[in-house]
DNA sequence: ACGTAACCATACAGGTCGGTATACTCGCAG
DNA sequence: CTGCGAGTATACCGACCTGTATGGTTACGT
């Protein structure tokens, strides 16, 4: 048997993972190497494949692993705003965009899903699929949040698709420094579409 | 003296940037060597390094050329829709987005310069302010079409930056396959930032 | 007591990376 | 006719790449 069942769920596992996370996010997927990652991490490279595989697959888990850490934030986030007030509609569509701000504010290199995809979008790479997972759930977001105020379905589908390319939109504007308040713009156009004055801020 | 000066307007330095073009594009700035571009050429890499000087500054030179290539094609589209009948203001814009979705639909893989950005964003590299260029540059298409349709300068910055941010979240949704018809949704949202009732298509 | 998972350390394979060095040929302009 | 720029071909450099091999240690569950 050539290698360990790859189960990264151990101490060293983790360490592995934090460290490929940050690197790989900070300098690109094609700009880290397994020995610095290994090396960083306190680990031998023989145990970062025994957990993961191959980088290909700990790429992938880096995706999973911060899809996961945003949706749970995100999720936490919205449910306190809607806990502190934030009415359905328009009001809880603005209150995700400033918290979409605030996550892009301490992370400067912008969404790790649209940078992997520059980098491994052509391949048939396993982390493809985490990307595209990432869209659309954001997607959903936007129209979950529209339906749940009482649109209708595709009243939903339609705002929310518009909203989601002012997110995205947003992040790449925010991230290449095009537009220094993209946030902001984003919340204003969403509030002219969805019919409601824009909150100055 | 190590290396002639780097003039990379011969047939050789045409034939490279060419394919390095095509290559970077294709698969990545990280994602190929100087080998395989100056083979692929039909070249020997020292003529790649006396052309172009590094490895960097050949990124950059395509990023350049491709924002050459872009403005030009761009340009001629916009001014054919003009000629045609598109009134200034919302018609053009819209004519824009079109544009856009069809230089899309022949570049699969997205934006080239979101793309460079993920890969080089955080570093020193000659290719970033390519980049910035080319994100201002489209910014200001979209405020200059709503400036010289009669639009009142702060008004026009405030809806330029909002259907600039339609027009990146597009690209991007586009790309990564989050909404199949990212571009039609696009112009949907502008026409009704922009108060007009949108043309179905 | 024994097996096994999870680690350690070292080494190496086979290839690619960006970049340089040497030596040569061709065509052209002074 | 000579000097130079543009190109060829080949070889090399050290560093880095993903991935494997060998062998040994520790801790824990049955």
């Amino acid at each position: 048997m050539p290698r360990r069942t790859p189960n990264p769920r151990t101490a060293a596992g983790e360490r592995i993972l934090a460290t490929a996370s940050e690197l790989f996010y900070e300098r690109g997927i094609r700009g880290v190497g397994v020995d610095r990652i290994a090396d960083e991490a306190g680990v031998t490279k023989k145990t970062l494949y025994d957990r993961f595989g191959s980088k290909d697959d700990l790429v992938a888990a880096y995706l999973r692993r911060r899809r996961e850490r945003w949706v749970d934030w995100f999720t936490a986030q919205l449910a306190a705003r809607v806990a502190a007030g934030a009415r359905p509609g328009a009001e809880r569509v603005l209150a995700a965009l400033e918290i979409a701000e605030e996550w892009a504010q301490d992370n400067r290199r912008g969404c790790a899903f649209v940078n992997a995809h520059a980098e491994i979008g052509g391949l048939d790479h396993p982390g493809n699929a985490v990307v595209l997972e990432d869209k659309l759930y954001m997607l959903a977001v936007f129209t979950d949040l529209l339906r749940e105020a009482g649109y209708a379905d595709a009243d939903a589908e339609a705002l929310g698709a518009q909203v989601h390319l002012l997110y995205e939109g947003a992040i790449i504007a925010d991230t290449t420094h095009a537009q220094p308040h993209a946030f902001r713009t984003a919340r204003a156009a969403a509030a002219a579409l969805l019919g409601v004055p824009a909150a100055a801020r």
